[in-house]
DNA sequence: GTTGTTTACTAAACAATGTTCAGTAAATTT
DNA sequence: AAATTTACTGAACATTGTTTAGTAAACAAC
């Protein structure tokens, strides 16, 4: 069954070609500035070929998502070395707004862009995000711990620190 | 000169039937989701015909946008009824997520979506929004004066509760 | 009141986009 | 060697924003 296998690899090989190409062209020219046939070219694969890869557009937007979540916590990462935990978490959301500010277009990605959420069922978009929101989390009870907060309703105050973050 | 004194006015008068099914359109299907076309068809009239009276799509949709700062404000308005400055103040904010809940699309044309800035130079476009922002920050100096924040630094105390409700 | 000009509008076309489809050549299976 | 399946493509389609050439009416000029 060698054969299956390789094809199974050369999928998965052009599947990240593909996206390669997408993530690259969306943060140098925009969302809005990418159209399929600029990926295909990208690639030197004719437009058609996209869509046995990626049902639409769509799909291959949200496999993009997964991508920004993963830059996103990978920028975040650094802040889980910091001992202190009020320091930890300053820097938590430091690192929050900087990828922000440094890739917009993923953050838009990620928090804004509305596109017909009909890739739910696929539970594991989510595990990234949820991950890093754990880790929030439990920054910001280790604060409480410290009594760095007068309040001990960590849910609360995450939510409430994350709004101020999201907002700036 | 009468006659092209109601030539003014007809064209007004243009210009507010396709800011009404504009409006209209959008709020019930989304930004996405119309376009030229379906405006001019609702007033019956052709597609060409909007070209007449804005430039492009974006001149209508920052004509719109003016129109949502005025929906806007007119939401909060109600506000500044009330007399104490602290409940002012949270009365306020109750309002502004309110108004993001229930005009989600207004919202989002206000402050989300993204289209190339290029009427800037319409100075007027922001009056709407920066009046009602001065209003905020008035009412943040008036609970500053009542010793309701620790702080005194106004600007700051406002940029912070905008991020907030913002964030949510 | 006829004649020229301007205005208000339209149908048709254009260009760019997402997407589909019929066909083809190579890889694989029988 | 023949049959089938796979991977891909060019051409076409539908939908969009936008432009253009033309037309009929309103207006102005004599």
């Amino acid at each position: 069954m060698g054969i299956s296998q390789r094809k199974e690899r050369e999928k998965m090989e052009m599947r990240r070609l593909i996206l390669d190409a997408a993530l690259h062209l969306f943060r140098t020219k925009g969302y809005e500035g990418v159209n399929m046939r600029n990926i295909a070219e990208a690639i030197e694969y004719s437009a058609a070929t996209l869509y046995l890869y990626y049902k639409d557009k769509n799909e291959l937007y949200f496999a993009l998502q997964f991508e920004a979540a993963a830059a996103k916590r990978d920028h975040l990462l650094p802040a889980m070395e910091v001992q202190d935990p009020m320091e930890r978490l300053i820097e938590f959301g430091r690192r929050y707004i900087d990828f922000g500010f440094k890739h917009p277009d993923l953050y838009d990605l990620l928090f804004i862009t509305k596109a017909p959420m009909e890739h739910i069922e696929n539970q594991e978009c989510w595990a990234l995000g949820i991950a890093t929101h754990t880790f929030f989390e439990e920054t910001v009870q280790a604060c409480i711990n410290q009594r760095y907060f007068k309040s001990t309703d960590a849910a609360t105050i995450a939510y409430t620190l994350w709004c101020h973050a999201h907002g700036m």
